[in-house]
DNA sequence: CAGATTTGATTACAGATGTAATCTTAACTC
DNA sequence: GAGTTAAGATTACATCTGTAATCAAATCTG
């Protein structure tokens, strides 16, 4: 599975926002989150390329890059391992440690039934 | 925030599993999971110390340590951070992502039904 | 008590990470 | 075409992390 830091995520964030994209482009959209100078953003665009996260074409003397994975894939394994580490692969305690924090709220609620609901409608076929 | 590393944490869950305790407890624990050499241990312990997730007493040349946060606590800190991160704080699309790659059985399902009930109880008091 | 042991303290060292600065060179600009 | 830009490549460097080895000293043993 393809690792990346928190610095590195953030880059692809930017890069799931819309894509292929130039590193100005990524670096246009990080600005508003971060104060990153614009070299640290490139050192972490190689980074990505080097990991095979992202790939690039070459466009004239710019290089326009694509991740190569998606958020939702990406965030699923981080999910996985997450839970796994630290609540021995149960969704629920986590679940329930928000829950008892007050954390919950009516939106979050009303997800999770719909979720329930279909998954139980797919088991039901 | 105490923040651990991954080798931290698995020595806070040894220690978790009983304290206060001492080194050689702690080691003898996580032999069972893991190869780490004792000197490995020991220098993680010590980060822990530095980092005041342990405190430790004296009792003659040994330390008895004791862990200064709980699982549930810091467990729950790192799944805020987490949510937060990967899914802008809601936690529906994590549950979700597991419920269509058939990450969810009936156990969790039932767990989470258990949750929601709870919530709602607390909600109509 | 003297030597052996064992504990924690200190030191080591490579790879990952955050955070850039400098170098090269292809591509604009005049 | 020659100089200037600007993009990516390379280098830098401190801190964190994984993984120990070595050191110093308190304590046990004979």
């Amino acid at each position: 599975m393809i690792e990346l830091s928190k610095a590195e995520f953030a880059v692809m964030e930017a890069l799931w926002q819309g894509h292929p994209a130039k590193a100005s482009d990524i670096i246009q959209r990080l600005s508003n989150d971060t104060q990153w100078h614009e070299k640290t953003i490139k050192t972490l665009v190689s980074r990505l390329v080097k990991k095979q996260a992202v790939s690039f074409e070459k466009q004239g003397r710019e290089y326009i890059y694509t991740p190569t994975i998606g958020r939702e894939a990406y965030t699923l394994k981080e999910s996985q391992s997450f839970i796994e580490r630290f609540f021995r692969g149960r969704i629920a305690p986590l679940v329930s440690g928000f829950a008892k924090t007050e954390q919950l709220s009516q939106q979050d609620i009303d997800e999770l039934k719909q979720i329930i609901k279909q998954w139980e409608q797919k088991q039901g076929k």
